[in-house]
DNA sequence: TTCTTGACTTAGACTCTGTCTATTGTAGGA
DNA sequence: TCCTACAATAGACAGAGTCTAAGTCAAGAA
């Protein structure tokens, strides 16, 4: 936790409160938390803080690569702070739970040359969708 | 084309004008629009239409199993009427450009039940980011 | 310690996607 | 041709995220 206090620190990162804080809820819990989640954890325990705020922090660490944004199709961006370990994610089509997953290979790997149109390809994102146990229950 | 306007109709759709030009317009080019973009064509044929009925049309299509919707990140949905061929997406981090993709093999068997957690799992999207050509020259 | 400065934060207006509602229009069967 | 249920319309609304202008403050310099 202090090391990521720490590696943002070692990057320039001017340390202030609302980002010690965003960082804070981020590894706290291993939930995924939309932004606007985020900001309400952040606000619990430092009021002030404001919207734009949390967003900016958020985008920082994303670029950083220390937190990756899970879109979630139509709802609000959820944000992983699992950023080291490679994974990927199975989303609840109905309710927008988010659970990671360690398939294990490499998708990067499966994407000849041929296929990549002159892109430069960074990322791949596998997503899984489909009924979370309760909501296939209902 | 038109054998989309005749499955549609065996489905019980009614055949409006509206739905024709929507539908017209997602088959006229293999290139994945936004809502927005869709409405401009179509309203670039049949002025009156509407917002609403773009939306609802590209709804039905996507429900129909006839267009995929795109998650973009962020941007705006885009469609895709090239349902019929499993693919995955290649897009473009700063644009938001897409291109099919056709790598073969089968993504959902690569994920082990026992990392299913209980969901039903109905789709898997692959998704890899990078930069388009005219955004890396930049 | 105090000063300085540019990076950070703030509130809230704004934009963009997408949805909803109440009303009006019309495709297609009788 | 007439009817009626389904479809389209305008435009208000909602949620997520971005932008801006003004104020604040962390951290290095003196």
């Amino acid at each position: 936790m202090s090391d990521l206090l720490e590696r943002l620190r070692g990057r320039g990162w001017r340390l202030t409160a609302q980002r010690r804080v965003v960082a804070e809820v981020l590894n706290g819990d291993h939930v995924h938390l939309t932004a606007d989640e985020v900001h309400a954890r952040a606000a619990a325990r430092l009021p002030e803080i404001s919207r734009a705020t949390v967003y900016n922090t958020l985008g920082e660490l994303v670029s950083l690569g220390e937190v990756l944004e899970v879109a979630t199709d139509g709802r609000a961006k959820r944000y992983d702070p699992n950023a080291h370990r490679p994974h990927q994610h199975l989303v609840c089509s109905r309710c927008g739970a988010i659970r990671d997953v360690h398939p294990g290979g490499d998708p990067l790997a499966d994407l000849p040359t041929a296929e990549r149109f002159g892109f430069t390809v960074s990322a791949v994102e596998v997503t899984y969708r489909g009924l979370c146990p309760d909501c296939a229950r209902n």
